[in-house]
DNA sequence: CCTAACATCTATAGTGACTAGAGATGCAAG
DNA sequence: CTTGCATCTCTAGTCACTATAGATGTTAGG
């Protein structure tokens, strides 16, 4: 029983688009699949799996190198988890760092905002708070 | 008193690197300044001021287009500051969307990490996890 | 005055993770 | 047989820079 859909099927089914698929293709994150006598990527069930895999690790946010390398490790069901637990937690650091970074910005923003009365340019408090930063050298 | 200076001094004093404020005059963030017999570029206290106005929006997490707007803005003092406050608003309204994303991100990670118990990658919850997800479309 | 060392100049290409478009072919239904 | 969609390849665009190459300018020391 060969069932091989074409690149607009699998797309439907994964959700990932038809142009992304073929680009993941180029940059190798999929392996180049069969062609039909008339040039026609044909996919299986590998993957259909191998993207779904992809695109959950896209939503958590991994970046394409560390992709590759759950890729990697998940082929390889014998060795131990650690490298994957480790990947995780590296972007799990990251991205602790980019909310805490995301936070300071909130209330620096919201501080902002919430000074500016109304009125002119030249009098507001936004205007003024992003001019407004000593040169870090004196001539 | 003319005192100008290089485009390296403006980055010393300003915390911006030499390319990229040459990057900027590129695509008119900041405007051509004057040059010497040599070509060298030579600036003045307003360039000093403007790169500084826009290393505060960047620090911010303004876009290059919001920031075009908040200088047009701070060039015209006589104008209602409501525009300005627009901006600043839907940016902070964007932080705080991607400060969701990022806090369910963080979440799913933890979950995903906490599970795992260590061992071989065939029984790893972390691969497990990012495995399965089941396509949205039967065949 | 000359040379060495450094700063600056222009121009192009690369990053990540795609997206958009052109123009050519393939394929299934009416 | 034609219409219309899907697919093919290839190139270029996005954002906000960064990096590199190779040519010039400037300055301090000898």
């Amino acid at each position: 029983m060969v069932k091989d859909i074409t690149i607009g099927q699998l797309a439907r089914k994964t959700g990932c688009k038809v142009p992304t698929i073929r680009y993941y293709e180029q940059i190798g994150l999929v392996p180049e699949p069969q062609r039909s006598p008339g040039n026609t990527r044909l996919y299986g069930t590998t993957h259909v799996a191998r993207l779904g895999f992809i695109q959950r690790c896209r939503e958590l946010g991994f970046a394409q190198e560390s992709i590759r390398e759950l890729l990697a490790l998940s082929d390889e069901p014998d060795r131990s988890c650690e490298a994957v637990a480790t990947i995780a937690h590296t972007h799990l650091t990251d991205v602790n760092r980019r909310l805490a970074r995301l936070e300071a910005l909130k209330s620096e923003l919201e501080r902002m905002i919430e000074r500016c009365a109304g009125g002119r340019i030249e009098q507001c408090s936004i205007v003024e708070a992003l001019a407004d930063h000593a040169p870090r050298d004196a001539v």
